[in-house]
DNA sequence: AGACGTCCTG
DNA sequence: CAGGACGTCT
């Protein structure tokens, strides 16, 4: 939150982090060292400066700048910028000066040289510097790369890094500094020193930045120009002073600095030095007087990509400053994005799940299944008139209201509700569950009142998820027309059926069809068991939307919910036959708590994680079911190998109607979250 | 015949 | 849970 907390970051990370910034591509370019110049300079949007970029690259703008022309205007610490100025963004990034040296950029390998003190010039301290120069040069150039014509980048990036830190000292109309020995502390000071990270600090970091490297691009610009220059320092200064564009230069004097340049015996090799790093000697000799704009096209080239690469890599530098977590989180969902392919979800369950002979998965297309069931519905959605669609799902009255698009999402205009939100309404956890509070402990009104329309009373549930837990104070009224359409919803948590909504979170993405049914689906099932023990499959294609219905996915759920009631009524019968063996006489006091053994066996079973409220529906369903079982036993009924059916009969007759929550788009998914 | 359910087994 | 055998119903 503040920048002093601000997370270090090894190298490692960082460099991780420059990949992040989509960076990848350029460093692997920069693998390919020897890609022709003109590519490099050309189509690269902008120029990462890096460790391992050739040191021919490198020296380019030391020769330049410390070209013994200059060497008596500019000082010092523009051949070794203080360490400070140049760390400003990527320090607060972490990188520590040493290991920064070899991480990125190499000219701050120069910079965390030793500084000798900014001298006025003198011959001993030059010396001394270009010693030192040449030797550190010597070292980076064993560690990078070979040579290559193309960058102008890495030295630039050092100018420009020293000018930053001196760049705000000095008005930006104007005036080169040649020697301010105020040695940058102010800048440095001034920007790198964070007192809060807040988004306003950061981009007025931004700000500044920016604004020191416009004046380092003009201050380069004016050195440049001094190579030309025929006149005496003094004339120099003049002509640097009014800030000239750099194509606007008159012919004649572009013919004058080209006599200067053969004449002048200090500038010759700085000239060559450029030409033969631009690669342009020949050009030199092609086109006497075209050489010469060339090369200052090439350099005109190499300082834009160089503002530009630095300019992007100040801006990420802050971007990863301020908000280091939203810059991942961002490039985290750009990744997930690119890796996860929508089918992924659809492979990742179908393999042994339907391994019924009537449809034969095949990974793409199964019959009875995806494919032909997409062909059908995806033009019925189009073509024909919603209502076309409701005799497929016609159940005994269940809906008759909508018009369920197979597809699990309308394409109507629809209020974008988000699911968690229908969820928290479906699994709110609240003692105000209508069943809980109304029919509970009035068992005997539950034989006497079968099963009516039950629709508003659900069971409620508990999400765990905070975000859940905050919508729950401000529940929507949960008419069942208002649930039939929020069941009709897209199926993004947020409102958007789109891929990237859908691709947080879990392997199954929420809204598409489903070939396969999913762990999710599996947990939904077991909740609705608590309402339905005995669903139709038209009442299960009803409530799970977002699954492409086959016989082979009928099938299965419909054995799930054999298997449910198989463990259920084991578990009841146990519980029946230990109440008669511990001498219960009364099967009336038989009943099932929310504390009784069978209950938390059962909960166990059907709601493991105990994250949902199990409606007190399903207590009077299981006593009456644990009674049945009580008498029949203590009746000795169950000599009769099918003693059993009767109890079944009446059980079956006591469903209750499932919560439209349900049949919420993403429902299984967000159940398999919680 | 097909849908659906139970029972048994792994 | 899933598979399979088997029964019942339409």
């Amino acid at each position: 939150m503040i920048p002093n907390q601000l997370k270090v970051s090894s190298p490692v990370s960082r460099q991780e982090e420059d990949k992040m910034d989509g960076r990848t591509g350029f460093e692997q370019d920069r693998g390919h060292a020897s890609s022709g110049h003109g590519q490099g300079l050309n189509s690269e949007p902008y120029f990462q400066t890096d460790s391992l970029l050739p040191s021919s690259n490198a020296s380019l703008i030391s020769q330049f700048l410390s070209h013994p022309m200059f060497g008596r205007s500019l000082d010092s610490t523009i051949l070794f910028p203080s360490s400070q100025a140049v760390s400003l963004p990527q320090d607060k990034c972490g990188a520590s000066p040493g290991e920064g040296a070899q991480a990125l950029a190499f000219p701050r390998t120069r910079a965390s040289a030793p500084m000798p003190c900014a001298g006025d010039g003198d011959q001993l301290s030059n010396q001394h510097l270009r010693a030192k120069r040449a030797r550190v040069e010597s070292i980076i150039q064993g560690i990078s790369l070979p040579p290559t014509p193309q960058a102008f980048d890495t030295s630039l990036e050092a100018a420009f890094r020293h000018e930053r830190e001196r760049g705000s000292e000095i008005p930006p109309e104007n005036k080169r500094k040649p020697r301010v020995p105020q040695q940058g502390l102010g800048v440095a000071g001034r920007v790198a020193p964070m007192g809060g990270s807040s988004h306003a600090k950061g981009c007025q970091q931004l700000k500044e930045q920016l604004c020191f490297l416009e004046q380092q691009l003009r201050r380069l610009q004016e050195k440049f120009y001094q190579v030309y220059d025929s006149a005496d320092a003094a004339q120099t200064q003049e002509d640097s002073e009014k800030v000239q564009p750099l194509p606007e230069r008159p012919r004649d004097r572009l013919d004058k600095d080209s006599a200067t340049v053969t004449s002048n015996p200090c500038k010759a090799p700085l000239w060559r030095s450029i030409l033969e790093v631009c690669g342009l000697e020949e050009d030199e000799d092609k086109c006497d007087a075209g050489g010469l704009p060339m090369a200052v096209r090439v350099l005109s080239q190499a300082l834009k990509h160089e503002l530009a690469g630095v300019t992007s890599q100040v801006v990420d530098s802050v971007l990863k400053t301020v908000w280091p977590k939203a810059a991942s989180h961002l490039q985290q969902q750009h990744n997930s994005c690119l890796v996860l392919r929508p089918d992924a979800r659809r492979e990742y369950f179908t393999g042994g799940k339907c391994r019924k002979p009537l449809a034969k998965p095949s990974p793409m297309n199964a019959p009875g299944s995806l494919g032909s069931a997409q062909a059908k519905v995806l033009p019925g959605t189009l073509e024909k008139s919603p209502g076309s669609h409701a005799g497929s799902f016609s159940s005994k009255g269940i809906r008759k209201s909508s018009q369920i698009p197979s597809m699990g999402y309308s394409l109507g205009p629809v209020t974008p509700v988000q699911d968690s939100q229908l969820l928290s309404q479906l699994l709110d956890y609240g003692q105000h569950s209508l069943w809980g509070t109304d029919s509970r402990g009035s068992p005997s009104a539950l034989e006497r009142c079968p099963p009516e329309p039950l629709s508003l009373h659900w069971g409620t549930v508990k999400l765990r998820s905070s975000v859940v837990r905050q919508q729950q104070h401000h529940p929507l009224p949960l008419s069942p027309a208002n649930m039939e359409s929020l069941a009709l919803l897209p199926a993004g948590r947020d409102g958007h059926s789109d891929l990237p909504a859908a691709m947080d979170g879990a392997p199954f993405a929420s809204t598409q069809m489903q070939e396969a049914l999913t762990p999710g689906h599996l947990k939904k099932a077991k909740l609705m068991f608590f309402f339905t023990r005995y669903p139709s499959s038209t009442l299960l294609k009803t409530y799970f939307l977002d699954v492409q219905f086959s016989r082979c996915i009928t099938s299965q759920l419909i054995k799930w919910f054999s298997n449910f009631r198989e463990f259920y009524y084991i578990q009841v019968e146990k519980f029946a036959r230990q109440a008669l063996l511990e001498g219960v006489a009364d099967a009336c006091t038989l009943q099932v708590s929310r504390d009784s053994e069978l209950f938390r066996a059962l909960n166990m079973h059907y709601n493991k994680g105990n994250d949902f409220e199990v409606p007190g529906r399903f207590l009077e369903v299981a006593s009456l079911t644990l009674q049945e079982f009580f008498s029949a036993v203590r009746a000795g009924k169950d000599a009769d190998p099918s003693w059993k059916k009767p109890i079944y009969k009446i059980i079956s007759k006591l469903d209750s109607d499932i919560p439209e929550g349900f049949k919420a788009a993403g429902c299984s998914q967000e159940l398999l979250r919680s």
